[in-house]
Parts: structure tokens; C-alpha cells; sequence
DNA sequence: ATGAGAGTTGAAGTCAACTTGATGTCAAGG
DNA sequence: CCTTGACATCAAGTTGACTTCAACTCTCAT
């Protein structure tokens, strides 16, 4: 078998067919056609996929994804030094969520109760100190921890 | 000044008047009305916004905090013992989102360098393996962690 | 040659948590 | 009284990452 239906990618893959598609409309992925128009796989998708289950995992949009793959040299398969390179910024943005999730769980342990609740004086709920809360790196946590600083 | 308006409410929640809006459609505060029609807001309302805040910043569904809320005996405000009772399952959600951020770190850890991506040997690629590396518990981190084991 | 099952497209739907827009009413200072 | 800004409702839009649907078309084992 030399190139792969869609529903076989489907199933190496773990990703649904309909999935694959979107992927290929995003220009994530690409495909050649059969005769009868349908889609045919070279069989590094597969790693391509993997990649971007890797950058999903850890928390990367597929814009970003979409930036990652463009800095992987001429369409190539990524190469062990291409993937390290790439692992260690993924390796710290991993570092920065947990940091910030620590400080949130530190910041309620300090609510327990203290009659809190306060606007005024809590790190939980006051929208005001979100940011002493969480540092400025923060990404994908709760859409809350995202907000913009000054509220809204 | 007896009872606030939804601008006041506005300003010292932090929230905007469209949120305060929604969440009253979705059953979480409610409010009077004056004579013409607009809400008019007794002060406690702040501190159920505050509840509502810290649950969201925390990681709570809209829908949870509705059931946290509902747990909350006969519509007063929470006592410092309801607090502290919520406080201790919140600490334990974030808890777990920490462990499985840290299985995946370590995962992504022992990836780099490995020539990695494979789809057979990868931990943080392989989705046969998502269970593994992060364990039952896990909540809201990224979307592709709550994929169901089977995959799809 | 044929029928089942896999594949095709484009548009629309989903989910959560809100926001925005259109259109009209209320409240309060001058 | 009048204007201005806040408030009202209801429907629709937003965002991201897909899935689902309707209506066809291909492929391949028999």
C-alpha cells in the first residue's frame, strides 16, 4: 500500500476524518488526490499529525501550531533537533501554567476561611489582583486568568 | 443609597452589565426592579458575584458554580463555614490540574531528544496514551486532555 | 457489474460564556 | 421641560476547533 486513504490516516492518527479535513483547510496538512478525487496520504502525515496532537496537548491554538510548523525548515519531517528546539519552548510555557496554578491554589489556601469573599481583600475572587495572583506569562488557563488586567 | 443599580454593580463586581444581565438569564443572581422597569440590586449581590468569580477563576462551569450555589442553604449569603466547605473541593480540582500538568511536563521531558513522534512510542503524541499521562481526574486543561480514552 | 461502505463538498451547527447591535424607555441635573 | 446618559429587551454575533448534514460520487470485493 503506497499512500493512505483519509479514513486510514483517521485511524492511525486518532484524529476523526472530519478533523483531518479542517486540518487541510487551516493548511496544516496537505494531500494528493486519486483519480477519483479522493484524498491520498503520504504516510509522514502521520508524524505531521503527531506533531500537532504534541502542540495541542500542551496547549498551542492552531494559529500557533500553524507557527510552529512554518519554522520547521522546506516542509521537511521535523528532525530529532528541529522537535528539541520546539520541546523546549513547549517546556516552558508548561512551566509558566503550572507556576501560575500553584500561586492560585496558594492564593486560596490563604481564603480558607478568612471570612473572605471581601472585594476588597480577596486574591481569589478580586478581579483587581489578578494579576499579582498569576504573573504576567500565563497562557491557556481558565479564560478568567486571561483578562485583560485592567477588567473591563 | 438603599439599593444599587446594574452600573453600580458594574463598577464594583468588575463584571460588565452584559454579563450581570446574563447570569440573572442563567438563574445565578437575581435583582428587584424600580417602578420604570431597571434592576435594582441589593448589596449581597456583590458578594454572590465574588463566589461566582473566585469558582470561575478556579475553573468551575458556569453550570457548577449553579449547582455550588444551589448547595448554599435557603438563599443567604454564605456563611464562612459554606466557604470553607467549596474552598476544600476547589483546592482538591486545582490539585489535580497541577498533577496532571506536571505528568505532562514530564512526559513532554522525556520526549526531547528521543526522536520522538512516533505514534507508537510517544507519550505526549500518542493518543492511546493520554490516559496514562494524565490520570482520571484531570479537568479543564486543554480540551484534548478531556478527549474521552477511546479517542474517537 | 453492483452494492455497500467510504469519500466528496459547502454550509450550517455546536459549545460556553458572553458581547454587540438595534431600537426604544427611564432618571436626573439644569 | 428637556436633554443626556444609563438602562431595557431580544436577537444575533463572537471565538476556536471542530462536527454534522444533505446530497452526491468513488472504490473495491464479490
Amino acid at each position: 500500500m503506497e499512500l493512505l486513504s483519509i479514513g486510514e490516516v483517521a485511524e492511525r492518527s486518532g484524529y476523526a476524518t472530519s478533523a483531518i479535513r479542517y486540518y487541510e483547510r487551516e493548511g496544516l496538512v496537505d494531500a494528493q488526490r486519486s483519480a477519483g478525487g479522493q484524498r491520498r496520504y503520504r504516510r509522514d502525515v502521520l508524524r505531521r499529525l503527531a506533531f500537532i496532537r504534541a502542540a495541542r496537548t500542551v496547549g498551542l491554538s492552531l494559529e500557533e501550531v500553524r507557527e510552529a510548523l512554518a519554522t520547521l525548515p522546506g516542509g521537511r519531517t521535523p528532525t530529532r533537533a528541529d522537535w528539541t528546539r520546539l520541546s523546549r519552548s513547549w517546556r516552558r510555557r508548561l512551566d509558566e501554567q503550572i507556576d501560575a496554578l500553584v500561586a492560585l491554589r496558594d492564593g486560596l489556601d490563604s481564603c480558607i476561611g478568612c471570612g473572605c469573599l471581601s472585594l476588597r481583600r480577596c486574591r481569589v475572587s478580586n478581579p483587581h489582583d489578578r494579576a499579582a495572583v498569576l504573573g504576567p506569562g500565563a497562557r491557556w488557563l481558565p479564560p478568567l486568568l486571561r483578562q485583560p488586567v485592567d477588567g473591563g
